[in-house]
DNA sequence: GCGGCGCGTGTAACCGTTTCCACGCACCTC
DNA sequence: GAGGTGCGTGGAAACGGTTACACGCGCCGC
């Protein structure tokens, strides 16, 4: 063990633990020649503080919780990056909990934080708000990622889906699309619930009724593949797709041209929430982006704001709007 | 503050906090009556347990450390995937910490999980081991991945790089390639000087010195566009090219292509690390591909391994040996 | 009937820090 | 020269748990 204390410096310095302690943190009353020497014993002995035992006596552990559905794929790791940006500026560490999408893992995770976190980040789409109200602890500052409609009792930065939907079904429109389909996310999932409410409101106001195929997905490589089976399988055909991610959006793409319906001629198709690999599949993929990095770093600028101010702040909610980004696969050359 | 201690909890029951702590904790030697009685103080007030105060006194935190390099990209995010697939598995926590690449960082990333961790996680390319052994906390359990060679006193898993340059260059040559671009890593990383030592071992054995070229690059993106315009400057031509990472061969091709060098028949390109993005880009990018999730499980395991075995184990050193995976960027018709 | 055993409980020490408070000392001021 | 002031220091109490140890009690076996 390292088991060097704060005792064994104030032993081999000859001074008392209080003094040692304070000379190590550059308290100011401390003489300097008492310093020196306690900083040298310090070194002498390789000591390192134990951080644990620092957060417990001194209230506070310098490490935000961030708690995630899931780690798979570019969404969440550009989140957990803009995170980390954000957090290493302040000096701040990063728990990570994944609750793998069980609501029952989520309170485990967000109970497992109490006492070594300062605040948490939470990103929930699969959990509804009173239930997150319910379990998040009292006197946790916390920030509610992206999650179904607030509660109001958390500040929340959510993805404005149903804005974005309804752009990406103008754009299709916009590009000559009559008949299009939309490759749902997960039920249940607020974002994916959000997407679709927005594709089936765009619809109704652009095209009519008849003129919408919703074909349900989870979100899943696999399940872009799927969608593509069932598209072909139609007659007649959709010349739009709008899926509610960028995976199933590429997957999609990659299969249908496979059977040789390809974009942007045969089916004009976007994706949503830009990540980095839309823009290399080819035809480059349109897509609805989001700045996730900007996301998780706004989260946590905004959770540190709250730690610091002493009044209790409202429960606002910001919004992420996403940006209509047209690339080859949804480009008509004669619209 | 969610400020109710077991202190608390023992006061409703009635009882003295050292059974309060027996029974919330499933100790054989309380009558059930007394655990009934504590439970139920424990539901009514909302009390959820200290986990710093707890890892104090228990010393023992189920926390793992996690100390990378970077998080940018498909690579570490693959990892940490995998790392947290088997934390979660083993009910344990991930503290992580980015260094930013700088070796001053990670020195204070590793002492900052002092106390806080059971175990660490540390990938570090760009450090040397030497480095590491030095300053790794002499008594915390520690698993070095993908460092430069081990100095022998933590026990590392890391990538069968040469072996995987060697591969890549001899698929080439296969394809008949007969003059072959290097795209480097960034020197002083230990995954790029190996993968560049692999490359020119290989070369000299098959195809001789004066086929070879090496273009500087650092793994990102940019560097592979810029890796692209010195290949189609140069006089004669390449014919083949073998990027460091994924990232910059998917980009490299890109460029090229818009110039009209396409692949793979005007030259064959291949990758390595097989992040998900290669298959999707067009033609399918060829790749010496990583179980990149499975390293970081391993890692973890081990760890665990260790943490949990009582005499020290040697410093072994694991290998994972990548796969050559061809798709259509390297794959010649006739070859 | 008495000693011993085992079981449930409580008291208190401990984990490694920080920090409140009291204390002693030198210095300054009237 | 006495009394206040301020500064550096040390003792000890936190922080919120866990756990070694002691203790009292009822039961069993001789």
């Amino acid at each position: 063990m390292s088991a060097v204390t704060i005792r064994d410096v104030a032993r081999r310095a000859a001074v008392s633990v209080a003094s040692a302690s304070r000379a190590l943190n550059n308290h100011a009353s401390v003489t300097p020649a008492t310093r020196q020497r306690v900083i040298e014993a310090a070194r002498a002995l390789d000591y390192v503080p134990h951080l644990g035992a620092r957060s417990l006596s001194r209230g506070r552990s310098n490490t935000i919780g961030v708690v995630l559905p899931d780690l798979f794929g570019e969404f969440f790791s550009e989140i957990i990056r803009g995170i980390d940006y954000a957090a290493h500026r302040r000096g701040l560490q990063l728990l990570l909990s994944n609750m793998h999408g069980s609501a029952d893992e989520t309170e485990l995770a967000i109970r497992a934080m109490r006492g070594r976190v300062d605040g948490l980040l939470v990103m929930s789409p699969q959990v509804d708000a009173e239930f997150l109200g319910r379990n998040l602890p009292k006197g946790l500052p916390a920030i509610v990622m992206n999650a179904a409609a607030s509660d109001g009792t958390h500040p929340t930065i959510a993805i404005d889906n149903l804005a974005g939907a309804r752009e990406a079904v103008a754009h299709l429109v916009a590009q000559g699309c009559t008949r299009i389909a939309h490759i749902t996310g997960p039920e249940g999932n607020a974002d994916a619930d959000a997407r679709r409410a927005g594709f089936r409101t765009a619809m109704i106001e652009l095209l009519g009724a008849g003129a919408s195929v919703e074909i349900e997905g989870d979100f899943s490589e696999a399940s872009g593949i799927e969608a593509a089976w069932k598209i072909l399988g139609q007659n007649p055909r959709v010349d739009g797709v709008f899926a509610a991610n960028d995976m199933m959006a590429v997957a999609c793409m990659a299969t249908l041209a496979e059977d040789g319906m390809r974009a942007p001629d045969d089916v004009a198709i976007i994706g949503f929430d830009g990540v980095p690999i839309a823009q290399y599949v080819t035809p480059a993929l349109s897509t609805m982006a989001l700045n996730l990095a900007e996301l998780g770093e706004r989260a946590l600028e905004k959770l540190v704001a709250i730690t610091e101010s002493e009044e209790k702040v409202e429960a606002t909610t910001e919004m992420l709007k996403p940006e209509l980004v047209i690339r080859a696969s949804s480009r008509r050359r004669h619209a």
